[in-house]
DNA sequence: GTCTATATCATGATAGAC
DNA sequence: GTCTATCATGATATAGAC
């Protein structure tokens, strides 16, 4: 406060605020620098001086949110496998460790809020080339930290069933933090109307058990017959009509046809 | 072909091959009408005078495939019910009517391929409101009907639980399909080099089992407190941030303090 | 029905005064 | 650090010839 910066017009704050606002509204190529600087009130200069452009911009406002939540991430981790010692974590653990960071950040507006969590929902999901350099050589660590607590944790799923299973789970994750009026289509498939402003918590409390029982569910046979496409390949579903569907049985254990 | 089209320039169909692809690679606001109408060799002016404007070519381009996606979906669920009379279908029975169409639809080039597909996925994550009341009015009945199929193969499952995992396994589903580079960022995390043109069979035979087992979960006790989130209410998890936690538990009924 | 040409406006970025 | 003014480009859409 004494020497540096005499002046505190926390310009670059007020566009990353706006930048984060508009950037999950319409997107990266649907929000202008034009708009984000109109609602910062701020110059349109000011983005290129701040930032060097709107590239710039929106990296520097992910990486701001970004770089404290796997920070904390991480830390949860670390604590939990320091209890933990040489057994390996359960997946409520994992998960917990990767939820828990979100949460604080969805609750704190100080640290983005909600709305930072649903643009990065819409941020995983980008197919820029640009983006995805960005997020994958940034995150990268972190990420194979947690693949390997995942690892430790399903001894039994092989490391290319996990590597598929942590994508799944990441896009119903990601799916589910962008939110694409996501309350509005619940509310109207369960014709239920209270179920619109649910919160955060209830929300990860509900997609909890769901990945936990994707994560470990039963490993498919890749070898034999697909249990799920067979169904299909009998002659009632080319006729539609009057034939029996080859039966399929799941046991805990997995899914098997039948003889 | 005797009277009514002499010419058969086609011109309308190279619009919407290009648009197909461009706009996945690009996303909508990404995708300009020049750069369509340039790979599509076709004049600048084509895409107003066959689809009125570039918001009318996207909506076309998914509608010619996504009709007879869903058509074909429910055609197989409607035999699958007729099969199976008064019985409630098996989850692996829905999905099959779910995915099946879809996996012949990537394997047919003439009905757009994996690459609409992968663009449906995009769309699926899209919160352009305008885009996202087309698809909503147009397949809410097609998806009002497998709801009501999972909601009779998961009897014990409360309506709102069912519609929130849906809309997970969605999710999963729509990231899965939109790909950004899920190939490669497979490949890197489990180290293995033949991963990467795994084709859209194995990746559904992965994913079904995934789903299945979320949607199949047992229900959470929503009164109680979180037993994921409250992993990290430990003095273990106070201890490794450095940071308090939120005093307030907020249940299903309310926020209430915690003593 | 299809094209050329153009109208009208918004975009990202920069130069240079203050 | 912030501003005004402006650039070069590209956007959607239209008018009118063929």
């Amino acid at each position: 406060m004494p020497t540096a910066a005499r002046t505190r017009p926390a310009t670059g704050e007020r566009i990353l605020a706006a930048a984060e606002r508009l950037f999950l509204a319409h997107g990266y190529d649907g929000t202008s620098s034009r708009m984000i600087t109109a609602a910062a009130r701020v110059n349109l200069a000011a983005v290129n001086y701040h930032f060097g452009g709107k590239t710039g911009l929106f990296q520097s406002m992910l990486a701001r949110r970004l770089d404290l939540l796997h920070q904390d991430r991480l830390a949860l981790l670390d604590g939990y496998e320091r209890v933990a010692g040489a057994a390996p974590l359960s997946c409520e653990h994992i998960l917990s460790a990767l939820f828990v960071p979100a949460l604080r950040l969805a609750r704190d507006p100080k640290r983005g809020g909600a709305d930072f969590l649903r643009l990065l929902g819409r941020a995983y999901v980008d197919p820029s080339p640009e983006l995805r350099a960005f997020l994958s050589e940034r995150y990268a660590p972190s990420i194979a930290r947690f693949k390997d607590a995942f690892a430790r944790a399903l001894p039994d799923l092989a490391p290319r069933e996990l590597s598929w299973r942590l994508h799944f789970m990441l896009g119903a994750l990601a799916y589910t933090l962008a939110g694409t009026d996501a309350w509005r289509l619940i509310a109207a498939l369960s014709q239920d109307e209270t179920a619109k402003p649910t919160n955060d918590q209830l929300l990860l409390r509900r997609l909890g058990p769901f990945l936990i029982a994707g994560l470990q569910a039963p490993v498919p046979d890749l070898a034999g017959e697909d249990p799920i496409v067979s169904l299909a390949d009998s002659r009632l579903a080319r006729e539609a009509v009057d034939e029996r569907p080859a039966p399929a049985v799941t046991t805990s254990r997995g899914t098997r046809r039948v003889a």
